[in-house]
DNA sequence: TCCATATTTAACCATATGGTTAAATATGGA
DNA sequence: TCCATATTTAACCATATGGTTAAATATGGA
């Protein structure tokens, strides 16, 4: 009754997940640093980092005393194929697909 | 503070909401037809698809007493752009591209 | 050994969410 | 005009969510 898709777009929901997301694209991070862009509380920032865990978008590595945080590269699948399958917009529409490579360079180039 | 993704994958992240979303890929529906399959009462119905409205994935219209349900077609596609332009698949891995055009198959022909 | 650093856990709080039932509202049709 | 049908609104409820602060836990290092 608690689907993964449920976790997954439960957990997307957020922004500052969202935004969780986009920073650990450029490279691993420990829970301090990545809650240190935010206005909120460290165990606030667990607290997320768990739900974006739970849902299989993240995981964590524990070294010493710091808590990595690396995102699992297949984490949007399910969610994506759920989406792209559900086929209301024409994935082999060139328009969209050149505007998804643009805005793909514009996120992995900004670092 | 509260954004159109916000509402997009909170909106998508309750399985009665994508199965809603399912049916009506199949044909426009009253909320009546909608609220049939389900073993919730139809005031829950109507706040469901008030939040698919909200989150522009639904249209509805007023005809007589029969409120009409359909897709907004590009409803998803907001959503679609932040995942893919995220790019931690590869969209253009041939085998995902299969994979996608498949599910699309499938779910477009189950009727 | 002892302090600092990194992080989580506990207890709490306000608001959101997903459900209910009963009542209200509007339209269709005899 | 009056009843049935379609749907929403109101009032309510239990649980989830996203935040807080204070305390606990573990590890690193002098």
């Amino acid at each position: 009754m608690h689907s993964t898709l449920d976790e997954l777009f439960s957990a997307l929901s957020d922004n500052t997940r969202r935004k969780i997301l986009v920073m650990l694209l450029e490279d691993d991070m420990a829970v301090t640093d990545v809650a240190d862009p935010f206005d909120i509380s460290l165990p606030a920032i667990s607290k997320h980092l768990n739900i974006l865990s739970n849902a299989g978008l993240i995981t964590q590595e524990k070294r010493g005393r710091v808590n990595w945080c690396k995102l699992e590269p297949d984490g949007l699948r399910d969610a994506s194929v759920w989406m792209l399958g559900f086929g209301q917009f024409d994935i082999l529409d060139i328009e969209s697909l050149e505007k998804l490579i643009e805005t793909h360079i514009d996120l992995t180039q900004a670092n």
